[in-house]
DNA sequence: CTCTCGCTAGAGCGATCGCTCCAGAAGTTC
DNA sequence: GAACTTCTGGAGCGATCGCTCTAGCGAGAG
């Protein structure tokens, strides 16, 4: 057989794309493999827990990508705010076009409390890495250890709620309202003290 | 038969909770009927266009409650920043357990865009209602217009996102945070200027 | 060559999907 | 009472769901 292409990287990277576009229910097992050009048998081979363990691999190639993409905009930039902007230019998509992605792991997020633990735990953890990535240039930046958690927290709300908005009005200027708002949150570390 | 109850506003209430709860794709004929205890033949003659229709109503009645819930936090508090602060706790749910509902539209609206354009765009209504009754407190506490609009657009990612991280982690903290965020963002406008 | 094994292609399974259709009950109007 | 409308309960439809199973191809080892 064609043993020259990476099967088991095809599905889950036509999975990840799938997850991201129309959420894991949505995303049925003859979509998958007509989008993928993969053949049932080899699916179950390369995965025998079946669909939940593709999508769980796909959701944790996608947080890998994304956290990847992060920390290199934050590495990049002067400080916690200028990295976040850039990170949210980049997460506009590659081109100038009108609609961006998304979020990868967003609307699986949502529908898996229910339908499938496994999959809300996968979507937690990419949570946490982010924020934790965000926290620690906090922390490079010399703010104090009793807001950094609260403002990551805070930083990484305002970038899923854009890219939320983005998508279901089909306009970047979310985006961009974000970048001014984290700017203006990630500014200067906060006077006021916890709550 | 028994018409001394509200079928229609049965299902529309049971479908509201189902898509909050686990989204459009994902919440069958099946378990609509059987937690609302409406026949299938009862379905179809209030809702001739299925479950697209009866989900579109249910994203209407759903958004109409958010609508009103953040009025009224809105009226109530002496200005935006503290009247969002207000609405983020009724966000929090009537109970102080450790969960809480989160949006009831953001689910759904996720999967949408490819899954079905009716309720992608009944999303979206949703979202600009509530964008708009934000800016409209904005403009009453005297912000310059240029900013209202980018203001508005992200105080409500903010609320998104910080109701999308609590969902998935189970922390109702992120709502905390997002409060906090708000009151900093919201505290006085602006004097970056646009972009 | 033969043998072995990783991998693939695809037929076929029972279960469930959203939906159509119709008989008949409950309520309304004479 | 009869006639009519509104609404409900449920059988049944074809299509699709995720998944199991098996025959066989291609590549490497002997």
């Amino acid at each position: 057989m064609a043993r020259d292409r990476d099967t088991r990287a095809d599905l889950v990277q036509t999975m990840a794309r799938l997850l991201r576009d129309q959420g894991y229910t949505a995303t049925g097992r003859a979509q998958l493999l007509a989008e993928s050009g993969v053949s049932n048998g080899s699916l179950y081979h390369h995965f025998p827990g079946g669909m939940e363990q593709l999508a769980e691999a796909a959701l944790e190639a996608s947080g890998q990508a994304v956290a990847d993409a992060l920390r290199e905009a934050l590495d990049g930039a002067p400080n916690a705010a200028l990295g976040v902007v850039r990170f949210i230019d980049v997460a506009k998509g590659p081109l100038g076009g009108e609609t961006c992605p998304g979020c990868p792991i967003a609307p699986t997020a949502l529908e898996s409390p229910i339908i499938s633990p496994r999959l809300r735990a996968a979507a937690a953890r990419c949570f946490d890495q982010w924020e934790g990535l965000i926290a620690a240039r906090l922390r490079a930046d010399g703010w104090p250890e009793g807001s950094v958690g609260e403002t990551a927290s805070a930083a990484l709300a305002l970038i899923e709620g854009a890219l939320l908005l983005a998508r279901v009005s089909g306009k970047v200027d979310h985006l961009d309202n974000a970048k001014l708002a984290t700017a203006s949150l990630l500014a200067a570390p906060a006077v006021g003290g916890t709550n």
